[in-house]
DNA sequence: ATGTATTGCGGTCGTTCGCCGACATGCTAT
DNA sequence: ATAGCATGTCGGCGAACGACCGCAATACAT
């Protein structure tokens, strides 16, 4: 499944978790992280460490494929604003 | 590209730019972020903000794409428990 | 209805991110 | 030589993360 926006990941991921049968306290202790971060991640928080990202999808059994999309440089307004939004005045 | 670790991701990032043939300072310009920001992404700093690292792949045109995995660790409780006692805290 | 488990959301607090300077290094070309 | 980039490092600072705690709401049984 090709994720578009964070919120893309973030739902995925909690569709799996469930899928597993999983607790949200059951992934936060495997992954080895609070259950609020996992409640943040899962509702698509974007200043969430990446590494722990990486790692809870990984727990989940998602694997990561990247690959070169034939245009560049497409940011979507929507994300922009998410990002503004959430971060507050920091980064107009 | 199936990525294994975040260092996986980093070093195909950097590729990835050096072959648009931009510089630091330009991705940085145009993910939104300072020049800092990117040297430390490059070098697989695990703790950088997940929706940056999400921008500056789009940005550079990589898609993510995420695939289930047969190999998901049926935990038990048990195990998860041992699996809570054996890791530690945070950031191995 | 009662009990149990899961989920969500506040507040506090120590730690750390990300930005900004300035500076050093390496490379290329003139 | 030296001018121009590109890349990396260091100190410092405000802002925010993530852990921990409690409490409420919901779900799902018995």
């Amino acid at each position: 499944m090709k994720a578009k926006t964070i919120r893309d990941v973030a739902a995925l991921a909690r569709k799996r978790r469930r899928e597993l049968g999983w607790a949200q306290s059951q992934l936060a202790a495997s992954v080895g992280v609070g259950r609020e971060w996992i409640i943040d991640f899962e509702k698509g928080k974007s200043t969430v460490e990446w590494g722990l990202v990486f790692r809870t999808l990984k727990e989940l059994g998602l694997e990561i494929d990247l690959s070169e999309s034939r245009q560049v440089a497409t940011s979507t307004v929507e994300d922009d604003l998410t990002t503004i939004l959430e971060r507050g005045r920091r980064r107009p």
